[in-house]
DNA sequence: GGTAACTGGGTTTTT
DNA sequence: CCCAGTTACC
C-alpha cells in the first residue's frame, strides 16, 4: 500500500510518540528548546496520513513559510505520499492570502487586489500624513514607520488606539486625534489602491471564516489543524485558530512560552497558557527532553530560563561537553577580533564554518565582525536585517510590475513617477490626482505624462509606454523581462552602481520565469521574502562554506554546533529600545533564552565594556542595571562549570554586576 | 511652489 | 547607513 522507506515513528521517545498519535481532541504540546517539537509535528502528520487521512483535510500552519515546507515534505515522504498530494500547509498569512484571493467576491473586495508589504505601508502613510497635520512646522511628529506600527498593533492586539497610545507611546499621545485621522485616510487609499496591507490579510481571513455559511464549511474543510510556535500568535491569529477549529477537535498546539519573541508584533505568551483554559478537554503534552545540546549548554540554559509556570527544565543524555565560554573584551572591536579568532581556531580544529553562527540582537550588532570576517576572507552569509525587497532598485522593479495588474495602486504609481528627474514628492501626488483611479491609468498614460514638468516628459513616456508594453506580453517571464526592460534607463539614470543592483534584478526577473502569473508571484515573493540575492540563484554549490550572522529572531528554530553570541551588553542585549515597558525587559530575557539554546555543542558568549553608540537612557524608559539579570545568571551558570580557570579571572557578584575577565590580556594587545 | 543637494542626528526584532 | 530638515536653485 505505502512505499515506506523508514518509519515516521522512528527514534520517538514516549511523550513524542503520544503527542504524534494522539487522538482528534485538543492536544496542547509544550516543548521547551531542542526537544524535538519539529520532529513531533511532522510525526503527527505523518500517522495521521497513514490512518488514511486525505491530505487536503490537514492544515499545518506555521511561522515561516520555510518550516511549513520542510514538516510537510518531510511527512509526506515518510509516509511515501508522492506528488501533488500534499498537506496544506504554510504561514499565516499566506494561507490568508490563498483564502481571502479564493473568496474575493464574498469579501467585497477587487479581484485582482496586491499585497502590500511593510515597507509599502510606510510609503502610503508617507503619502497622506501630510494631510493630517503630522508633519512640518518644528514639532516632531512620529515618523511613518512608527505610525504604522501603531496602526499594526492595535490591529492585531484588537486594541483602541486611544488605549494603546498612552501605555505604549506616550510621547505620541499629543498627536492622538490626527493619527486617528491618518489612520482612517490610511484604510480608504488601501481600499481604493485594490491593496491589502498584511494585517488586512488576517482580518480579511477572519471575516470569511465569520461569514455564517462559508465560513463553517471552510472551517469543515480540515479534520486537522496543526499550528507551530504558538506562543508567536497575536489574539488576531488566536481568532483565527478558534473559527478554523471552534470545539478544539483535530486542534494542535505546539510552543513554548519561554521562546515568545514577536511582542512587537502582537503576540503574548499568556495566550499559549490561557490556551488549556479555553479547552477544557484538551490534553497537555510537555516535553524536556532535549536532543539538541550538550548538558553543559543546557545548564546555561536552564539557569536562564525565565520563570514560567510551566517549569519546564531541560535534560540531555549526551556528555556535558565543552564548557561555555565568557569572554569580556575591552571594546567593539576587540570583540570582533576575538570572535574571528575563536572562529578561525574552531575550523582549525575541524569544525566547518557552516557549523558555527554569530547570533545578534539586532542586525548592525554584526558589522565590525563582518569586516573583520571580510578583512580575513572569511565567507559569511547575513540573515536578517536588511532584505533582499527593501533595496531601493527591488522595490522600484516590484513597484513597476504590481501596476501592470493593478493601475489603480497608488503606492507603487507614487514610487514609479518619483523614479524620474524633476518629478518628487508633491508632482508625483498630483498626476496622481490627475487621473482617476477608476479608470486604467496604464493605458491612459499619455494624461499623466502631459501633467508632468517638460524635462521629465521624455523619460516618463518612454517608462510608461513600456510598462503598458510589457502587459501584452503573455507569459509571465517575458512581461518581468518587459518591465524591467522599461525601467531600466531610469535606474541607470537613479544609480551611480547599476551593474551590481541591474544583476539582482536579471536573477528575479529570471525566477519569474517558472511562475504561472505575474500577480500571484509579486504576492509570494512579498509574503515570502528572498532573504538575500544568493536565495535566487540557481544551485549554490555543495561544498560552499560559510559562516552564519543572524539576528536571533530570524535563527529561532535553528541550530549549530558552535554558536558565538556577541554583543551582550546593556543597551544591545538587552536592547535599550525594548526597555519602555517591564513586559519588555522579559522579551528580550526570552531572547537570550532562544540564542542560548541554539547551541549543540559549545557555547561562546562575549561582552564588550563598550559599545560604539553612546546613546543613553530617555526619560521615557526606565533605567537599567550594567548588567542586566539574565546575563548575570548565565555569567553564574557559566562560573559553575568552569572547574579549573585559566588565570586571570576576576569575578564581581552582585543581582545588579555580574561579570567575569577571562581574556584580560585582550585588553593591553 | 517644487526639486536637488547638502547636513546632521539616530539606528530592534519580522510575517 | 537612512531619514528629516535646510538651503540654494529652477
Amino acid at each position: 500500500m505505502f512505499d515506506r522507506p523508514t518509519s515516521w515513528d522512528e527514534g520517538l521517545d514516549d511523550l513524542q510518540l503520544e503527542a504524534a498519535t494522539h487522538g482528534d481532541g485538543p492536544l496542547i504540546v509544550t516543548a521547551g528548546a531542542g526537544t524535538g517539537k519539529t520532529r513531533v509535528l511532522t510525526a503527527r502528520v505523518a500517522s495521521l496520513l497513514e490512518r488514511g487521512l486525505t491530505p487536503e483535510r490537514i492544515l499545518l500552519l506555521t511561522f515561516t513559510r520555510r518550516a511549513a515546507e520542510e514538516m510537510v515534505s518531510r511527512a509526506a515522504d515518510l509516509v511515501g505520499l508522492r506528488g501533488s498530494e500534499r498537506p496544506q500547509g504554510g504561514t499565516f498569512h499566506a494561507v490568508a492570502h490563498r483564502h481571502v484571493a479564493a473568496y474575493t467576491e464574498v469579501l467585497g473586495l477587487p479581484r485582482g487586489f496586491g499585497v502590500l508589504d511593510p515597507a509599502g505601508a510606510c510609503d502610503l502613510m508617507d503619502l497622506i500624513r501630510g494631510n493630517h497635520s503630522l508633519s512640518g512646522g518644528s514639532t516632531r511628529y512620529p515618523r511613518s514607520a512608527t505610525l504604522v506600527e501603531i496602526y499594526s498593533r492595535c490591529i492585531n492586539n484588537d486594541r483602541v488606539l486611544s488605549d494603546l497610545l498612552p501605555s505604549e507611546y506616550p510621547w505620541c499621545e499629543p498627536h492622538q486625534h490626527a493619527i486617528a485621522g491618518a489612520f482612517r485616510d490610511f484604510t480608504n487609499r488601501k481600499r481604493q489602491s485594490a491593496l491589502l496591507d498584511f494585517d488586512d490579510l488576517l482580518l480579511s481571513w477572519r471575516a470569511l471564516l465569520d461569514h455564517p455559511h462559508l465560513g463553517p464549511q471552510i472551517a469543515e474543510r480540515y479534520s486537522f489543524v496543526l499550528v507551530d510556535e504558538y506562543q508567536d500568535v497575536n489574539p488576531l491569529q488566536v481568532d483565527i485558530v478558534r473559527r478554523l477549529s471552534p470545539d478544539g477537535r483535530g486542534l494542535t498546539v505546539v510552543g513554548d512560552q519561554a521562546q515568545s519573541i514577536y511582542g512587537f508584533r502582537g503576540s503574548d505568551p499568556r495566550l499559549l497558557r490561557t490556551l488549556a483554559g479555553s479547552y477544557p478537554d484538551s490534553t497537555i503534552i510537555c516535553l524536556e527532553k532535549n536532543f539538541r545540546s550538550r548538558q553543559s549548554v543546557l545548564s546555561v540554559a536552564n539557569a536562564i530560563r525565565p520563570p514560567e509556570e510551566d517549569r519546564i527544565h531541560l535534560t540531555s543524555d549526551r556528555s556535558p561537553g565543552p564548557r561555555p565560554t565568557l569572554t569580556r573584551c575591552y571594546d567593539a572591536s576587540t570583540e570582533a577580533r576575538t570572535v574571528v579568532a575563536c572562529i578561525l581556531e574552531a575550523h582549525e580544529k575541524g569544525t566547518l564554518l557552516r557549523d558555527q553562527a554569530i547570533l545578534v540582537r539586532a542586525a548592525h550588532h554584526s558589522d565590525l565582525i563582518e569586516i573583520e570576517l571580510s578583512v580575513r576572507r572569511i565567507p559569511f552569509r547575513k540573515y536578517g536585517g536588511l532584505r533582499f525587497l527593501d533595496a531601493a532598485h527591488v522595490k522600484d522593479f516590484v513597484a513597476a510590475a504590481r501596476l501592470i495588474d493593478n493601475p489603480s495602486d497608488d503606492v507603487a504609481w507614487y514610487r514609479v513617477l518619483r523614479l524620474h528627474r524633476n518629478i518628487g514628492p508633491a508632482r508625483a501626488r498630483s498626476l496622481l490626482e490627475a487621473v482617476a483611479r477608476e479608470r486604467d491609468r496604464l493605458a491612459l498614460w499619455p494624461e499623466i505624462v502631459a501633467g508632468a514638468p517638460p524635462q521629465a516628459r521624455t523619460d516618463l513616456s518612454d517608462t510608461l509606454s513600456g510598462l503598458l508594453g510589457a502587459r501584452s506580453a503573455a507569459a509571465p517571464g517575458e512581461r518581468a523581462d518587459a518591465v524591467l526592460a522599461a525601467i531600466r534607463p531610469v535606474l541607470s539614470a537613479k544609480y551611480h552602481d547599476v551593474r551590481a543592483r541591474l544583476v539582482d534584478l536579471d536573477r528575479l526577473v529570471a525566477s519569474a520565469n517558472v511562475v504561472d502569473d505575474l500577480a500571484s508571484w509579486l504576492a509570494d515573493l512579498t509574503l515570502d521574502p528572498p532573504i538575500s540575492t544568493g536565495d535566487l540563484a540557481a544551485d549554490p554549490h555543495l561544498d560552499e562554506d560559510y559562516v552564519v550572522i543572524s539576528t536571533v529572531h530570524s535563527a529561532k528554530g535553528l541550530e549549530w554546533p558552535i554558536v558565538h553570541l556577541p554583543h551582550l551588553v546593556d543597551g544591545a542585549m538587552p536592547s535599550d529600545m525594548a526597555l519602555r515597558t517591564p513586559e519588555g525587559l522579559e522579551e528580550e530575557h526570552r531572547l537570550m533564552y532562544v540564542a542560548v539554546t541554539r547551541a549543540r555543542d559549545e557555547l561562546r558568549l562575549y561582552a564588550p565594556l563598550r559599545i560604539p553608540h553612546h546613546r543613553r537612557a530617555r526619560d521615557d524608559r526606565h533605567s537599567f542595571a550594567p548588567l542586566s539579570r539574565f546575563l548575570g545568571e548565565a555569567v553564574k551558570a557559566t562560573l559553575d562549570l568552569i572547574e579549573e580557570p585559566r588565570a586571570p579571572v576576576r569575578v564581581e557578584g552582585s543581582d545588579q554586576a555580574a561579570r567575569v575577565v577571562v581574556d584580560i590580556d585582550r585588553l593591553w594587545a
